[in-house]
DNA sequence: CGTAGTCTTGAGTATCCTCAACGAGGGTGG
DNA sequence: CCACCCTCGTTGAGGATACTCAAGACTACG
């Protein structure tokens, strides 16, 4: 595998792979963050999954990729495996099979669990779910401090809200003391309790 | 393969695993249809994923389902396979891994739709989809006309709406002339286009 | 120092949810 | 056979929520 894999680092925006792009690649952030979009009819982005270092992704039972994964912060780095060769290794390799099928039911892990979180009914229960689910997923949910790497628009296009709901819905949490914010992505959960409610 | 697999056929309502459950078998629906459902705390129904003929289920990381599955007819029909088992005969047949590794796949691909289409902003929009994805998933597409084998209340829970919402977006779309309805299940599609506007 | 991007707040409106009522259809039991 | 219950589906009214439009503050960057 150490010979196969290339990894590159970008910047903020740049692409790692466009919507319709042949998929000949799996991917892995190394470090920094990603976002899978979509883009609809109407010019509205929608953003698929966030991905943390340790995630896979570009993994599609077709031969073109559906969605764009771009850059989140300056110097994500990405590794890249060529995927055909992969297959072919892991063809004669049980271990290397099952680390790729891990890989997959992780993804439908996030995913099952970004269709819990969407389909919330209250802008306060979203926002409230998704800092719980960044704390659980930047710091293994140990920490009460974390650090977005991401902006509110992209927190409102992940979440189907509008970004002045979501910066409401973070000015109410401030408030009820559920959290507290330093500058503008620095939070502090105060009550875990009142955002997992 | 042959002498593993176990089919089951159930009523409407009966499960096929539940959360928490230990995480042992593949399956994969042979006629019929499926929910995959979470319930909230608030005791609020989520179908995270509806499960036609030839989609496989039950891929974890985990050793626990987080889901339950139900069957949403009469006499649906499920295979089951022992997941210990497969994957031991997969370590040495390549043509089977790749087999699991693309239904893994199919399951993201559909989750990902899911996302995309519970995000969208109208009610009319997300049941418009949901016309279309069923028109799709039941008939390849070919078919203007798709009997939906759930309830408006299924519908309701798996786009995030109300059970009166999807009602009224269904008698919207039909005094718009986009489709007609006959008896509660039956839909027949005049207008493509306006449905995927 | 200006510009572009980000974030917040306000006001008004559209949408959807809740509560409520009602009709149709399918079983079940008397 | 019919009364009854239950689920399902639809419609209406009223209120809560989030969206759109608008404006302004703040930051980073060239």
């Amino acid at each position: 595998m150490a010979g196969l894999v290339t990894t590159t680092s970008l910047r903020r925006g740049e692409e790692i792979y466009s919507s319709e792009d042949p998929a000949e690649q799996w991917y892995c952030i190394v470090s920094g963050l990603a976002r899978k979009c979509a883009v609809s009819a109407a010019g509205r982005r929608r953003i698929v999954d966030f991905l943390l270092p340790g995630d896979f992704f570009g993994f599609t039972a077709r031969e073109e990729h559906v969605f764009t994964v771009e850059a989140v912060v300056d110097g994500t780095t990405v590794a890249r495996y060529p995927r055909r060769r992969v297959e072919t290794i892991a063809n004669a390799d049980p271990e290397l099979a099952l680390l790729i099928r891990e890989a997959a039911f992780e993804a439908i892990s996030r995913l099952q669990a970004r269709v819990v979180m969407i389909g919330r009914t209250t802008a306060r229960r979203k926002v409230s779910a998704f800092i719980v689910e960044m704390a659980q997923r930047l710091s293994d949910g140990s920490d009460r401090v974390i650090v977005l790497p991401m902006s509110r628009y992209d927190i409102a296009d992940y979440l189907a809200l509008a970004v002045e709901t979501v910066s409401r819905a973070i000015t109410d949490l401030k408030e009820c003391g559920a959290i507290t914010v330093s500058g503008k992505r620095q939070i502090t959960i105060i009550d875990r309790g009142a955002l997992e409610r």
